[in-house]
DNA sequence: TCTACGATCTATAGTTACTATAGATACAAG
DNA sequence: CTTGTATCTATAGTAACTATAGATCGTAGA
């Protein structure tokens, strides 16, 4: 039962996940990951139970989870007898905060469109663009002359 | 022509547009805003080009403009004999950019209502979300036992 | 006129999630 | 033994602010 995979250098922990060499050592620095053993020359050794770790943090930053729920999420998986509850409350909140961001920016799509929609391609003093964004300015006039 | 609306202080213009104090004076700091006169005891005072070129700040800020296009945005507003192609651009890139992360958010949406669905709401250590997350770590078992 | 209170001033640190840099060691090959 | 790569630490930079500390200003009442 000697594998072959056990204790790799900080680099080859990067090239085999994907991460980068100061994101691990960030992500020990902030205690996602657990400080791992050193070499006699004061090299960070990663063995399996690392990797799983560091790949469960990457897969919960493609989902674009915060570090805080990270960190909750990894604590709650390392008490396999807790009930499950919470873990599906950090998804679902996540999950609606997701779809607030879609509608935001849907929304914003929509005024951009628009905003584009009426630019006629002439000079600026007569841009339809700078006009809709100096909108908040409710006819002071022009955003230059100040001093 | 004496109005009344010339010179406030800073107090009096975040509580006219609703930018906060601080969030004013670092629109100074970075060169969004230029430097108000100051009165004899120092204080800022802003007149109505200044009211309108933080409104113009405030409104791209809402539609997600970055302090770097925004930047741009303002200097072309400054000068208007400029062909308008330059602020289309900026517009059109920013669009772009909106809905990238619209379909981004999108795919997230999906594979966390799809994760969240196979919740069978037992305890953590047969939770199917867990499983989810750790699925970077490719059979390597659980993601605790470290050191 | 003195004092008290609120508003403003500056400069600095904190936030999120990293990335980049500088300078010092360590390890491996020739 | 020297060279070159990899690693180490600590610090600063990014975006776009927010919050804090401590000093000063302006004004209103006693």
């Amino acid at each position: 039962m000697t594998a072959a995979t056990v204790d790799v250098t900080i680099g080859q922990l990067a090239s085999e996940t994907g991460c980068k060499i100061p994101t691990i050592r960030y992500y020990e620095q902030i205690g996602l990951l657990p400080p791992p053993p050193r070499s006699a020359g004061n090299t960070r050794l990663y063995g399996p139970a690392h990797r799983a770790r560091l790949g469960f943090i990457q897969h919960c930053r493609e989902l674009g989870f915060s570090q805080r729920s990270i960190r909750d999420l990894l604590d709650l998986a390392d008490q396999p007898d807790r009930p499950c509850e919470a873990v599906d409350q950090i998804a679902r909140s996540h999950l609606e905060d997701v779809n607030r961001r879609i509608a935001q920016l849907a929304a914003l799509k929509v005024e951009l469109e628009r905003m584009i929609g009426i630019c006629r391609g002439g000079q600026i003093a007569d841009c339809r663009i700078i006009e809709t964004l100096a909108d908040h300015a409710h006819g002071q006039g022009t955003t230059g002359d100040h001093r």
